[in-house]
DNA sequence: ACTTGACTTAGAGTTGACTCCAGCCTGTAT
DNA sequence: ATACAGGCTGGAGTCAACTCTAAGTCAAGT
């Protein structure tokens, strides 16, 4: 598989693609005679490791060291479940902030609609949403 | 309430808050005469608003969008809720791929978790997990 | 009187993650 | 045979979001 068909099957660029393997966020590509990056199933399989982890927002630097525990062999394990152990956390506090986040959006959206249909921007101050409305007119 | 203070309160530098005030992701707080920032509940609750934005992953820029609206008055609501309707949605689809990494970890967890008694990692090749295991000995 | 510590500003520097560029090679199409 | 598409490398550039520095003001403590 060229660099191109990988990157239409991820939605990415060579650049990124190229720049994750010199950072070790992939291993080394295999090659054809001539050089060029030629992705093996293998090959491909550590690319969607790197996008799914930086999806979640590990690091770059992180997905290269879970990619370089790996090819260290059999004594590594604890140490890669370590690592996704603390990925795991971070994902989930990331989620619980996203979701708090989203409520507050879902009750600012709902009186906004409101607003927009009275004119009048109305903000229940006991509502169990955190911040209270800091955008009262000045 | 002192820049001090407020940065305690919500774990963030003052650098960070002036930051924010300087492009506008919060509105110019009020000074002291000689001119110290004085932070009043209202100045603290657009701040918790940044943080929250910022902590759902918003552009700084977007937020300094919003609160220009909000700080334009009444002809805003539309432009207000359209812009948070299109956070919420961007937040939708970050929680979405966050979820599903999640899985995936928890998946790659068990396996290690296993791997660390066994002492041999074992791939379940048709399970639902989007990427199998790119990380089989090279 | 003077040091210490908390604040101010304008502006420079850093970090992470790309993203682009120049200069090169090579295989295919006109 | 020559242009063009696509690949390669090393290194420079960009962007967002801080983060730090220098130089200054001010109040309290010794």
């Amino acid at each position: 598989m060229t660099i191109k068909e990988v990157c239409e099957r991820y939605h990415i660029t060579p650049d990124t693609l190229r720049y994750y393997e010199r950072v070790g966020a992939i291993p080394a590509v295999g090659r054809t005679e001539k050089g060029i990056r030629n992705y093996a199933e293998q090959d491909v399989g550590w690319v969607e490791n790197a996008i799914c982890m930086r999806n979640a927002g590990v690091p770059v630097e992180m997905v290269a060291e879970y990619v370089r525990l790996c090819r260290q062999g059999d004594e590594t394990f604890s140490a890669r479940r370590d690592l996704l152990r603390q990925v795991r956390g971070e994902l989930q506090k990331q989620i619980e902030k996203c979701q708090k986040e989203l409520e507050r959006l879902e009750y600012k959206i709902e009186r906004y609609e409101a607003a927009v249909e009275t004119g009048k921007l109305i903000w229940n101050k006991s509502a169990s949403c955190g911040a209270d409305a800091p955008e009262q007119e000045s």
